[in-house]
DNA sequence: AACCGCGCCTGTTCGC
DNA sequence: TGCGAACAGGCGCGGT
């Protein structure tokens, strides 16, 4: 499952292979994903080239010389690949005028690609309400300490909250509580200001160091180029009653606001 | 206002 | 062995 070090290996490979590139015919599934994808607008695509590979949040957003974007969501299962042979979950093909194809592929389809004209990425609901970048200035200790004021929530279901910081899906939530030594179920008020700098500086150490590792494969997703390694750093997501790798202790595993939860019950307190 | 549960999907894993 | 059930979860939405 994609999350921000995954679509930013992404963003990676399509910022060193795909800009540059110009968009010679266009094929599209029919298929709906999150949004139906737009297949006439979508057409219109032809003759222009992308100029710029950027992410916000989990979102890639191709800009093309025309000044529109092409915003693509990895979903669950997505992949945004350059390749040359078809699979039977591919939803978008863009031939070029080099290389082979772009492809957007997912087989649950809980992925979105759209065509944006220029200006209306600022505008667009799916973008306009997102909270900080984890990995900018804005993140920092005062910022969560005021979005955890008189939050009675657990801490791990506020860090997967997109309007405080985006881009920390389940898994590192997750490894970030742990890293900090925190419960995930701690009341998010509750947590003191010391607390929250070390929470802050290990959900971006963490990142930091999956983006250096290429993501988190795991399961069915699969990242451009070579694919992730970070899912042999895993402390604790999906290793319910194995060992924790400080004190060997059971690793436990609790459902969150529907979500699985692992942490270390004699590490994080 | 704050917060949770649901539904969208389908490949994989689990239990009988 | 084979089958259906459960599970995985990013995200927006609707309900409490």
């Amino acid at each position: 499952m994609p999350e921000l070090p995954e679509v930013e290996t992404v963003r990676g490979a399509m910022s060193r292979h795909l800009v540059g590139r110009a968009v010679t015919a266009v094929w599209t599934s029919g298929k709906k994903l999150r949004r139906p994808v737009p297949r006439g607008h979508l057409r219109s695509l032809v003759g222009d080239r992308f100029v710029h590979a950027r992410r916000r949040a989990k979102y890639l957003l191709l800009e093309l010389e025309s000044g529109r974007v092409l915003l693509v969501h990895l979903g669950m299962t997505g992949n945004l690949l350059l390749r040359q042979e078809r699979g039977g979950h591919d939803h978008m093909r863009l031939e070029l005028d080099a290389g082979p194809p772009l492809v957007f592929s997912d087989p649950r389809r809980f992925g979105l690609v759209d065509l944006l004209l220029p200006g209306e990425v600022e505008v667009d609901p799916l973008l306009a309400h997102l909270g900080v970048e984890p990995l900018s200035d804005a993140f920092e200790t005062d910022y969560l300490l005021a979005r955890c004021r008189g939050r009675q929530r657990p801490i791990k279901n506020l860090l997967l909250d997109g309007r405080v910081v985006v881009g920390v899906g389940n898994i590192y939530a997750s490894e970030s509580l742990f890293r900090a030594g925190i419960r995930p179920t701690t009341r998010a008020c509750r947590l003191s200001r010391a607390r929250v700098e070390r929470l802050v500086a290990e959900i971006r150490g963490v990142l930091e160091h999956a983006i250096r590792l290429g993501g988190t494969t795991i399961s069915d997703y699969v990242g451009a180029g070579a694919g992730g390694h970070f899912q042999q750093q895993l402390a604790v997501y999906g290793r319910a009653d194995d060992g924790c790798r400080v004190c060997d202790a059971p690793v436990k595993s609790i459902v969150q606001a529907g979500r699985s939860t692992f942490y270390c019950p004699k590490c994080q307190r």
